[in-house]
DNA sequence: AAGTGGTCTAGACCACCTT
DNA sequence: AGGTGGTCTAGACCACTTA
């Protein structure tokens, strides 16, 4: 981990970094919501900085596929269809079964145990009912198991824009069942590891990932 | 395709937008090469504009992978080692392959027919030896058929930072009987779509990429 | 035809890396 | 401490959109 990163998690040190991270937040909260229209003036006013920073913040947003700008016509936050729903799971599908694919193959005892740990760690959150927690013990153990797939390209592919999708997810929540559902489909994929199992390990990953995205756009199409 | 897209083949109508894309034009032809440091004050003076739209620019081409920026040090030209080559075409082959799937299920005669007029056109590119215009003609093959696929996002992601690629590929050049496999692999993609069988387009699909990974990757070893 | 709002220039400021 | 070079502010300019 590097201290120059001014990535999502770390300490932002300039004000472009600030409002970008203070941008992406407002998204996943949904103050901001898909489709709406973001004024340089009006963010600059709201964070108490000038244009500039915030235009590279949107610029840098905009890479990441979070919202769209068009030349003299300004950005506006990207708009989650059921369709985008359905294409990024079917990317991060394919994307997470090549990684668990490679992973299984090096994957080491410590490591092991690491994906082991997180998985408690979602148990215990599960029983909660905290969703934003959830969520995010839910990204860290795919995270760890992505990593090991030792393909840095494509785990930052994979959380590329997902911040749209972990928005809508705390807009929709999770479906009645879907939690247990997915504790019982993460213990399927660390079995699968730990034996070592190919074949195995990637079609429960395509699976669970199949179910996720069933789960939420039954939950889309079920509010309207 | 909107008149205001100020995309890669478009005539861009901001200064940032010709900055983009003369940068991008010269990492393509290896003017800026991996590793090396881009400073604002050269750019800006080069082609003739202030530091704002070039740090405009080059937020952008961060965003699309091409290079990297940290705060208060500036941008370098991504480098792109064996390992990042073989990343990068591994992330192609399985999305190459989930978009193919798609497309055989769901083309149309006129799209079959404009996927062969594309490849009649890259195997007479082929005869010529001129490897730019191959490499253009072997892109817009390929994105014929993942439009097919009917998945914008993957497009892009396959899209993305591929220009780093294709600058080591006009540097290193095809090996011997290189591009007269990739005619006949070309050959063998269309011939499954025609014959819409799913598991053959996409295991050709993914051998094509696979050839084309291990070609590069020969070539820049020989080389050193 | 005026208003809104994005784009660009010039210059001040300041973080980082030398000597 | 000085130099280099990225970051930010203020304001002019102009494209796009109302009426």
């Amino acid at each position: 981990m590097k201290k120059s990163d001014a990535g999502a998690g770390e300490q932002a040190v300039t004000s472009s970094g600030r409002v970008k991270d203070l941008l992406r937040q407002d998204i996943l909260r949904g103050v901001l919501k898909p489709n709406q229209r973001v004024t340089l003036a009006d963010v600059a006013a709201r964070y108490g900085v000038g244009q500039m920073p915030v235009r590279h913040a949107l610029l840098q947003l905009e890479g990441e596929g979070l919202l769209e700008i068009s030349a003299h016509k300004g950005a506006t936050i990207r708009r989650a269809d059921a369709k985008f729903v359905y294409d990024m799971y079917e990317i991060r599908r394919v994307l997470e079964a090549m990684l668990i694919g490679s992973a299984v193959k090096v994957v080491r005892a410590d490591e092991l145990a690491a994906i082991r740990k997180a998985q408690d760690h979602f148990e215990a959150v599960a029983t909660t009912g905290n969703e934003a927690a959830l969520l995010k013990a839910n990204t860290d153990f795919h995270n760890i198991i992505n990593r090991i797939g030792n393909n840095p390209e494509a785990t930052r592919y994979i959380n590329r824009g997902w911040d749209l999708i972990h928005a809508m997810r705390l807009q929709f929540g999770f479906g009645r069942s879907r939690v247990a559902a997915m504790v019982s489909e993460h213990r399927s994929i660390v079995a699968a590891l730990e034996a070592r199992d190919h074949d195995r390990a990637t079609s429960v990953a395509e699976e669970h990932c199949r179910a996720a995205r069933d789960d939420l756009l039954a939950r889309i199409a079920s509010v309207g």
